[in-house]
This record gives structure tokens, C-alpha cells and sequence, in this order.
DNA sequence: CTGCATTTAGTATCTGGTACTAATATTAAT
DNA sequence: ATTAATATTAGTACCAGATACTAAATGCAG
């Protein structure tokens, strides 16, 4: 049951491999790489029931573009719920197993880090500003599901500097704590 | 120049519109929704130089299909170039436009945050570590291009918690520095 | 040599188009 | 109202990249 080198079971295992790193393959491509017919390559496409080209961009397509246009509703992290230019501001962070560790379900530092850093910067004008300093702590972890509720407060101005500090709390409890420094550019 | 509503150009633009917000939509859909010909809306495709369904959907897909890439790429943030598990390791992270303020380019500090928090993770082992407490600062602004090099060192462990000094220059020039306390949760 | 799996070939058909030609509104201006 | 320009609709031929189906050719193993 072999042939020039590659058996059935060989070359349909391959095949999978192949589409799944380049979905983007004609039949026609297919089989040309792998010397066989182009009918071959659909029967093969029938047996392991991988969809026509068209099908698999149209699944990649429709994958990402969700996947965007939840990046893009984050360009502030977490969702603004109130915010007094210069003074203070509330965001709030609804999280999942995206922002988390798979095995663990412990939400990633950075994406605490994220919010609270974006709503330093939102509560002074996010154009224009620049993070000089942080000092942060995180208290207790995290896990996927919490709502993060993250208040921001402007301590003090000192020329072109503003020292905020944020706080996220998860149900009541601090989970995280921080003081940002930042640089306003246009005078 | 008006009809039962709506004029050419209102149509049109409004066509751009529907198209942009759900790129996956049929000639035939198109033009129900218009209540005018197949003919009409392929008329206005090549007047406004909108592709076809299927070039439509291949571009978001592939769009896309680029970015999940380098996403995926960026499972640790930088490039991972030096590593001795449970000891020190060192990350290289090529900044440019995307990271930075558009007006300023200076770097945003989420992305430093992320390459020192990634390494430190990396130094431990990524998939059972966890961030319990991080001390940070930066010292100065990090513009669009600059190279960082970061450097982790396991300062000392106690019972499952890891304490991990990272430091990150550009240009011979301390830019940042944290202390991440790591938890391990696998005994 | 026989028999079954595998591979190749070929035809009809489908979708969602392009490219092109031509006819038919619609409407503004004279 | 008539005419000219604009907009819309209709219809045909064709294409890519397939599906679905039938049939023939080629292994290759027992």
C-alpha cells in the first residue's frame, strides 16, 4: 500500500498540516505540491472533511473579526463609566479566559496593569500624555470572571506632572493598587 | 435626480457604509436591501472601486490571519535570547509606531510592563507561574525604535514564591526596573 | 490472475462574481 | 412637450473554484 514514497494515511496527515498553516491553498496548488491529481486532493478533502478554500477564508475571516472588534472597543481598557477631566475617573473590567491563564484561570498582570494604566492616562487626556513612573502592587490574585472596578484619582499637579493613583477592586477587595506618574506634552 | 427616497449618491455612501460594517454580504443581499437591481449595486461596486464578496472576505482574512500570527508570536513579549530556567534569562523587544503614543511616540508603558512581566514569567516557566506583587518603576521615556533589552534575575526563592529583579535599558540607559513576585502553583 | 483500493479523468452543475452590450426609465433643462 | 443626459435594469458570455457524480485506469497484495 505505498507508492512513490508517501502513502494514503502520509500524504491526508500532511494535507491537514499543510491547510492548517496556510489556508489560503487552492486544490490546485495542493495537489501540484503534493504530485498527485487535483481529484485526489478532493477526496481527500471529503474523507478528512476539511471545507473548500473558499469556506476556510471565509472561517478565518469570520474568527478575526470579531476578534478585532473587541480590541478595538478596548483601545481604554475596561469600559469608561465616569471621568472627571483633570480630577478622577471609574473604569470597569469585565474579565475572562482571554485575559487569563489557561491552566491556572488567574488573570495576567498585565491586563490589570492595562486598565489601570489607560485610566491614569484617559483621567489627564489620553492624547497627549506619557507615563514617567509607575509604583505598583498587585494584592491578591485575580481569577477570569471578576469585575474589576478601577478608580483613578489625581493627588496632585506639579508643573507638566500629574501623580495619580489607581485602584482596582474586585468584589470589594483591592486586588491592585498604583501611582502614575505622568507628563503632559502640550503646553 | 431623486426617486423613491433615496438619490444615487446617498445610496452610495450609505453602501460603503453597510459594507464596511459586514464585509460579507452578496451583491444579491446588497441589492434587496437597496431595492434596486443585482445590476445597480455592482454598477456602484466599480464606481466606488469596492471588491468583490469574496476578494472582500480574503482581506479580512488575511488581514487578520497576519496579526494572530504575530500575536501568537508575542506569547512572551520581545524575543527570548538568553535563558537558564529558574536563574536568569534575557529579552530583545524591537519597538516601533505600533506600541507608541501617535502624537508623541513615546512607547506606551503597558508594552514595557509586558516584556519585563513575560520574561519574568519565561525565567520561572510561563505555564504554572503567577504575578503576586510587582514593584515598578520607570526612569525614562522609551521612543518608537528603540531596542530593549531586558534582564531577569531570580533574586532569591522562598517555599514556591520567586522574587525576580528585571531590569530593561535602551541604549546603555536604564529605562525601567520592577521586582515580580512570583507564586508557583504546580508541587 | 483476481479483486479491491486508490487514483485519475471527465462531465454537469453551482455560486458569486466580471465584462460587456443594449434597452428602458427618470429627470432636468430648454 | 421634447430632448438630452443620467440612472437603472436586463441579458449574455465567461471565469474561478469548487461539488456531485460516473467511469476508467493503475496499483499491489494475496
Amino acid at each position: 500500500m505505498k507508492q512513490k514514497g508517501v502513502s494514503k494515511k502520509d500524504r491526508q496527515s500532511s494535507l491537514l498540516d499543510k491547510i492548517r498553516k496556510d489556508p489560503f491553498l487552492t486544490d490546485e496548488e495542493l495537489a501540484e505540491f503534493f504530485c498527485v491529481s487535483v481529484q485526489t486532493i478532493r477526496l481527500d478533502r471529503l474523507e478528512l472533511s476539511i471545507p473548500e478554500l473558499r469556506e476556510r477564508i471565509k472561517n478565518v475571516a469570520e474568527e478575526n473579526h470579531t476578534k478585532v472588534k473587541s480590541l478595538q472597543g478596548k483601545e481604554i481598557i475596561g469600559e469608561l463609566v465616569d471621568l472627571e477631566l483633570g480630577k478622577s475617573g471609574i473604569s470597569i473590567l469585565e474579565t475572562d479566559h482571554a485575559l487569563a491563564f489557561e491552566k491556572t484561570n488567574v488573570v495576567k498582570g498585565q491586563h490589570i496593569f492595562a486598565q489601570a494604566e489607560s485610566l491614569a492616562i484617559a483621567v489627564i487626556d489620553a492624547s497627549v500624555a506619557l507615563i514617567g513612573v509607575a509604583n505598583i502592587k498587585y494584592k491578591s490574585p485575580v481569577f477570569a470572571g471578576d469585575k474589576l472596578v478601577a478608580k483613578a484619582e489625581v493627588q496632585r499637579t506639579r508643573g507638566n506632572k500629574y501623580f495619580v493613583w489607581v485602584f482596582i477592586k474586585a468584589k470589594q477587595a483591592e486586588v491592585f493598587r498604583g501611582k502614575f506618574i505622568l507628563v503632559s506634552f502640550n503646553k
